[in-house]
DNA sequence: GAGAGATATATGACAGAACAAGTATATGTG
DNA sequence: CACATATACTTGTTCTGTCATATATCTCTC
């Protein structure tokens, strides 16, 4: 699955241990689009071994724990090769805020409408970050290739212009329901007053 | 879990069983914002006769399997509401084409290009599906009141701005690889050049 | 010198989700 | 008549992801 060839990408740029991985790739370069926690990581790491996609060494250091910095091997970079030119699969859709919304016919205008612009606060920092990650790439912080730096700022462009979308389409949301508010009588709320249908089991 | 209040979600607008539930919410009308599979879709509903959520009665049918049909409780109701103004979390990003795209660097580009073109027609595929989808609401198919029609229509909506976004900037980044084509000598490539051959990992 | 915080790795327990397969009945198709 | 398909529910297994917690050392600050 993608987290091992996630592992395996970043390992092709640089070895780098376990501690690395979560902090230096999985919570800062990588955030946009994937994330790992630590116990995650670190089993991962121990799976590939297994397979013999990276290799180990143990790092001596003066003052600090050891680190056991991992290598992708040969196989690994095969393997990681195959996976990124193999058939697309989206994965299935799961948003929670959509299922919100598809429900939430029955509340009053105003409960709505503060459900959706928690949202759009939520997206809006979001989009922050990746613009302030976007103007920090010009400056030097992209040591690597030029290719790898390209990339790199495509898949920020590409988080950017999904949240973009999707605070476009809340703000829609957000006058729809206003304008129905505008023209449509105060409502009854539904769910405090519903007859109660169930026995009890 | 979400799954949970999607499943409340369907059984207060009516009484469904968990068949009903898993071809008809899940795999028609919700297929653009949540997917569950059968396994899923009866455990859950267990779960949730056990917290007294939801009531179940048996309806024998003359020449079919029984039927276990579920109904929402008071109680179920009161979860529903509470999780759908509850605080919004935004899901960890977990984006398999971003992952490729950024450890794409050391590939061909015409290799590149056929990886982001084979994303874009999955994409395409998902849009053409929405769209048929709406234009199948205003003819009657909405049977339900205004508000739960008018909510429904938004996540259509939001899922089309979204795909439409994402196929736009996949447009983007092919014209950037093709520029990059014509104006860079070509290139080494680290990777060996794979055919593009299906494999589903 | 006490405590917070960063560096570094690891384990146990568990819930959610995916995948596979099994049971049963009825209808339609070639 | 065999086979596929639709209806309807169930079980087993595995994988993935999350949470909490543990160990150990060093640095910085109050």
């Amino acid at each position: 699955m993608s987290l091992d060839h996630a592992i395996l990408g970043f390992l092709n740029v640089e070895d780098l241990s376990g501690y690395d991985l979560k902090t230096r790739c999985f919570d800062d370069r990588a955030r946009h689009f994937w994330t790992a926690d630590q116990a995650q990581v670190y089993r991962t790491l121990e799976r590939l071994h297994d397979k013999r996609l990276v290799t180990l060494r143990t790092v001596r250091q003066s003052r600090k724990p050891d680190r056991k910095v991992y290598a992708i091997t040969d196989n690994g970079r095969r393997e990681l090769a195959d996976w990124i030119v193999s058939k697309p699969h989206l994965p299935p859709a799961r948003d929670p805020f959509l299922l919100r919304l598809e429900f939430s016919g029955d509340l009053n205008d105003e409960t709505v409408l503060d459900v959706i612009a928690r949202e759009r606060s939520a997206h809006q920092d979001r989009l922050d970050d990746l613009r302030a990650r976007v103007s920090t790439l010009g400056s030097g912080s992209c040591e690597a290739t030029e290719r790898t730096c390209l990339v790199h700022r495509m898949t920020l462009d590409g988080a950017i212009a999904r949240t973009r979308a999707t605070i476009d389409w809340l703000d829609d949301c957000s006058e729809t329901i206003s304008a129905h508010m505008a023209q449509a009588p105060p409502q009854r709320t539904l769910f405090e007053s519903r007859t109660p249908k169930g026995d009890t089991r």
